[in-house]
DNA sequence: GATTTCCTTATTAAG
DNA sequence: TAAGGAAATC
């Protein structure tokens, strides 16, 4: 027993260990940037598991993300010394899934039930629009959308919601009815119906709810300001009057208020909960006391907060620095130029180096700049595994396998690739499940039982429904070996490699790599994963973890990316560009406090990654939408101690104004080529027959499937695989 | 059914 | 400016 004490709270300061250590009841815990968050929640659970005596099964501990909660069931383990078997440790969206998937019936949906992700809904939405003639000029899916996932992010149903006699409102009402019907329909549930589904049975199952909470004994919240009403509805019911919340978060770090996270959540706890004990941990362990002392006159600003200042025992440290840009290509120009010197002669890595911004087109200049100066550069936030166009589609065909039922797979693959079933007939089929209310799936079956379509059509539908029928059979009594077996021949079966291979995108190649990484994926999850139905829980997982959303590259690179994906991370050097009225704050928050209060913190989230050296830029013109800007520095500026910032001098180089960026991309491969692929290099200047003139940038893989990226001046950024293009070169 | 042209629009993005 | 989507056209 004392020799866990010693090996849970021995690494721990004062306020850690009083956290950690605190006696049962409701706590909470604000803990300010790189301040060992992470660290408490898992010693809290290890101390609960190895000192009270507390069983894990008894232990409900909620993240945000997938990464975080698999971070801190391994941390866990790694200190107990062995698997933690039991306990509930997930996503809110996860763990809600796995309550449905445990009470489908008492929730009444199917037992095949499946998921819809963002871009299904989307699909879903503008069909429906489309059966019901509406036109989307006035009635925008992303606005629809937005109608329904707000409410239900706040626990409200269509019959919850009163127009209160206005005629667009009524509309929107009836759509969100419309749209939960299709739904039902299809056994399909959305993200945001996960949750409120999960509320409503446990409120309305008294047994199920007491058969929870007696089982719950912990409820641990990570990143709790994150939190949206119907998820913190959920947490209070299951708590009930337990007293046995341990929330952690830091209601400084709230950005995410967009997409419904309510900081009031974490501000009003204490007045829902007066018994709560707040603890605060306010050291520091990642930045320089410039830096902190900067963050903290910036955050002061903000009116409403619970409060909280960090401090460090480390050195004063370096000056912030502040660079005024002639324009925003010399912005990036500096950037990379500062990235260069460090990392050539200060012997930094190129991954100690950050570059942040609030917009994600910003990325482009600072990657042109990068690739002028040849550093390997990594983006974050790019497009992820399973949601990748080959990837969907083939998702889609094993959701028909799994549940034929569901509308929106039927309907993103009845005539992909093309097999001759065009609109008419599905707006045959359609009608059909219109008037009959039921899916496609049984619309076609019974379409085809009749004589109502024209013989071409019917024998093209035919064979589509045979075609599922026969992916069908093949996954009756398939076991956990065969699952990536039937992946294989139902990804054969739809005939999708072909077609992508014949698109002339120039993606070919990588698309069929991507489905054979499917079949991969498949197997790894039948062998880590085992149940019962592996389709349906591949299919769940496909939907609820869409992958990593960065290439993992294993050069050493420069990273980019906006400040929301920079939360959680920390590097050596930051900088922070575009710091602009209207960039940043931007423009669509300023004149709303609450959202410029959003942006004030989103700087002081991007200033606290910082551990040594932090870089403030702007731009005094900027080429935006097409239109040359005089943006004002931002007012971020004028809210941080002078005394702490340095102004760096503009060298001359960058009033020289713009530089044409093809001659110094073409006079730099001259002088330095960097070989890429079949003999091309970095920079050269090439034509081709049908897009003309353009610059290599990239390349990969040698003889026959040897391609390069190019960037052509009027067609823009293509892949060419050199065996099919007559590339030609210039000197 | 694919390709071209026109038109609109322009934060942030996990599950 | 440029990207993405939808109508228009081959």
């Amino acid at each position: 027993m004392y020799d866990s004490h010693i090996q849970i709270l021995d690494s721990l300061n004062d306020a850690q260990r009083a956290a950690v250590t605190a006696e049962a009841g409701n706590r909470l815990v604000l803990a300010g940037a790189g301040s060992g968050k992470t660290r408490v929640l898992v010693h809290r659970i290890a101390w609960l598991i190895q000192v009270d005596g507390v069983r894990p099964w008894s232990l409900l501990a909620v993240t945000f993300t997938n990464k975080a909660a698999r971070e801190m069931r391994t941390r866990i383990e790694a200190i107990l010394g062995e698997p933690v078997g039991g306990m509930w440790v997930g996503t809110f969206h996860g763990l809600a899934h796995r309550f449905l998937r445990a009470h489908w019936n008492d929730a009444k949906l199917p037992q095949q039930f499946q998921i819809l992700d963002a871009d299904d809904q989307f699909r879903m939405i503008k069909r429906m629009l489309k059966s019901l003639n509406l036109d989307e000029a006035r009635w925008p899916p992303r606005v629809v959308q937005g109608f329904i996932n707000r409410h239900k992010d706040n626990g409200l149903r269509a019959s919850h919601l009163d127009s209160g006699g206005d005629v667009i409102q009524q509309r929107m009402i009836q759509l969100y009815q419309e749209y939960q019907q299709l739904c039902e329909r299809a056994g399909a549930v959305d993200f945001a119906e996960l949750l409120l589904r999960t509320h409503e049975v446990l409120r309305d199952r008294p047994d199920l709810l007491h058969h929870y909470r007696e089982r719950f004994q912990h409820i641990l919240v990570d990143e709790f300001q994150d939190t949206n009403a119907i998820q913190y509805a959920w947490l209070r019911l299951l708590s009930g009057d337990a007293d046995n919340l341990f929330l952690v978060g830091d209601d400084d770090q709230s950005i995410y208020g967009w997409r419904g996270a309510r900081v009031e959540n974490i501000q009003n706890f204490p007045l829902d909960y007066p018994n709560t004990q707040i603890l605060r941990l306010e050291q520091n362990y990642r930045s320089t006391g410039n830096i902190l002392d900067a963050a903290n006159a910036l955050i002061a600003n903000n009116p409403t907060r619970l409060g909280k200042n960090l401090w460090t025992r480390q050195g004063t440290g370096e000056p912030i620095r502040r660079y005024v840009a002639f324009n925003e290509v010399d912005e990036a120009r500096f950037v990379v130029e500062r990235i260069r010197h460090f990392c050539q002669d200060q012997g930094l890595c190129r991954s100690d180096c950050a570059i942040l911004y609030r917009t994600t087109a910003q990325s482009r200049l600072f990657e042109e700049s990068l690739i002028q100066a040849e550093l390997p550069y990594r983006v974050y936030g790019g497009q992820r595994f399973f949601e990748r166009l080959e990837i969907k589609d083939s998702l889609a065909y094993l959701r028909l396998v799994s549940n034929p039922d569901d509308d929106a797979a039927f309907e993103r693959v009845i005539n992909l690739p093309a097999r001759g079933i065009g609109p008419r007939t599905v707006d045959v089929l359609r009608a059909q499940a219109r008037e009959t209310g039921s899916s496609l799936w049984r619309s076609a079956l019974a379409v085809l039982s009749t004589a109502t379509l024209p013989t071409r059509a019917s024998g093209a539908l035919r064979r589509f429904v045979e075609l599922i029928t026969q992916m069908q059979q093949g996954r009756d009594g398939a076991d956990e070996r065969e699952l990536p077996d039937l992946f294989q021949d139902v990804i054969q079966a739809t005939g999708l490699p072909a077609h992508y291979e014949k698109a002339k995108d120039g993606k070919g190649i990588e698309r069929l790599e991507n489905l054979e990484q499917l079949v991969e994926a498949a197997r790894r999850f039948a062998a880590e994963a085992p149940a019962d139905d592996l389709l349906a829980s591949f299919l769940a997982h496909a939907a609820l973890e869409a992958g990593e959303a960065e290439a993992d590259d294993h050069v050493d690179s420069v990273q980019l990316m906006t400040l929301h994906s920079a939360k959680g991370l920390e590097f050596h050097t930051v900088f922070i560009t575009g710091i602009e009225e209207g960039l940043f704050p931007h423009g669509m928050s300023i004149g709303e406090p609450a959202r410029l209060e959003e942006e004030r913190r989103l700087c002081y989230v991007g200033m606290t990654r910082a551990r040594e050296q932090l870089y403030l830029t702007y731009a005094e013109s900027r080429r935006m939408h097409g239109r040359e800007d005089y943006p004002m520095p931002s007012r971020f500026f004028r809210e941080l101690p002078p005394e702490l910032l340095e102004e760096v001098r503009a060298s001359g180089v960058s009033r020289a104004g713009r530089v044409s960026k093809k001659s110094a991309a073409a006079a730099n491969a001259r002088a330095n080529p960097v070989a890429l692929a079949g003999g091309f290099y970095l920079g050269q200047q090439v034509v081709h027959p049908k897009f003309g003139q353009g610059v290599v940038l990239n390349g990969e893989g040698s003889g026959s499937s040897a391609r390069i990226q190019v960037n052509f001046e009027s067609a823009g950024m293509k892949w060419l695989v050199l065996t099919y293009a007559r590339l030609k070169t210039i000197e």
